[in-house]
DNA sequence: GTCTATATCTGGATAGAC
DNA sequence: GTCTATCCAGATATAGAC
């Protein structure tokens, strides 16, 4: 972490070719924002320092004060985003109520944070699987999404909700489908689908897969949007 | 097309550093064969030129001989591959029985061609992304994929075996979740699943998931599965 | 046909002025 | 703190000998 002081009221350092605007914050922040939008757009390594330093107004070099490497940008950013998928399925899991109610929301709410992703998550498995090394902690919450999926799924079998299934790879296909949904949909021309009738499909397609008596899906869904519920 | 004259008897150039052995066919087989070994591993830009020539027991500038370029090695691989999604779902499209049993068949064989291709589609979809002029061909042919499996949903929610949903959402979400399964199950390590019982699974989830009444599923896949049906 | 050698290009990262 | 200038590594692709 390095240049973090703000504080002082005297501006240090030769100004900027493109002065950022008033409200700019830590530069940190517009560095990360860029490389967001283009990552989102082009993929991690179809961008360039140039590319992110240009959008958030600097020089090339000059992103190498606030950050060490692209990877410290990349990770950066996962940082906030790998939390997010992790916070819903806890949520789910101590949450109240039948085990399907829980699960729908969870695979709802799952694709729709994915889809609101500043990139395809895809991408960074890709990038994670390349770069073990790099990206210790990432896999590890990543284990932990799997097994809490699984937790749930292993009490719906135990309680009869759901039908009898291999959990651990019906955890893997769960989360495997929602990552998949987030990805077409990105591509999809926007006006085609809003993330909230993806989410509902993908949550009824899901829950309906794994019911023991699929004719309860109404009643399942209705209960897990209504508000007194949530 | 270059270089494709092994008719004379008098071979031609200066013998390879690293002799092929007898059987050696087409060098381009070799080459192709090479690539995408390491395709699958390292992903289409985890790898380099002289990595693929090295497997081929080439020096890296003599691939230039046989292919114009990198895109062009990936180009003739993607010929193979593509079309074995399509052949599976344009023989169910036309191949006579209920819907769902079909659809079974071919959720079934498409995770299961998926598995065994050389590398991860995924991978693909993301260079044909950024390539868009390189890969026409391969778009028009996914399209294909696209409104063939929906076609199929098409009847299944007319003849009522199917409950009526939005044939073109659940038909990108179907295939986008085949390729999701293929994705996770090629990381996986290979003794924890065998590419069977994962599209067996796929396929299950699959049908449950839009079948009218999901209790006629067994016998759907008995039927599905029985060799003389297929 | 395949080789060695090299041109060229790209992109990440560093040095030092201001 | 940000700039300009530059280094350096890695990779695609070309030139020309054999």
């Amino acid at each position: 972490m390095q240049g973090a002081e703000n504080s002082t009221s005297r501006r240090r350092g030769r100004p900027r070719a493109n002065p950022r605007r008033e409200g700019d914050v830590d530069p940190r922040e517009g560095i990360v924002a860029a490389a967001s939008d283009l990552f989102a757009a082009h993929g991690v390594d179809g961008v360039t320092m140039a590319q992110i330093a240009e959008r958030a107004g600097l020089q090339q070099s000059s992103i190498y004060y606030w950050f060490a490497s692209k990877a410290a940008v990349l990770a950066s950013i996962l940082e906030q985003v790998n939390r997010i998928p992790l916070a819903i399925v806890e949520r789910e899991r101590t949450a109240e109520g039948p085990i399907s109610v829980r699960l729908y929301r969870l695979v709802r709410e799952d694709v729709l944070a994915l889809c609101g992703f500043p990139f395809d998550i895809n991408e960074i498995h890709r990038l994670a699987v390349h770069h073990p090394d790099d990206f210790g902690a990432y896999w590890e919450e990543r284990d932990r999404l799997d097994d809490e999926v699984e937790a749930l799924l292993v009490e719906g079998v135990r309680t009869g909700e759901l039908r009898s299934v291999d959990t651990k790879l019906a955890a893997r296909t769960l989360l495997a489908a929602d990552e998949a949904t987030q990805n077409w949909f990105r591509s999809a021309p926007q006006a085609d689908y809003d993330p909230a009738s993806v989410a509902d499909h993908q949550a009824e397609v899901t829950l309906r897969s794994l019911l023991a008596d699929a004719s309860t899906f109404p009643a399942v869904r209705a209960r897990a949007l209504s508000p007194a519920d949530s």
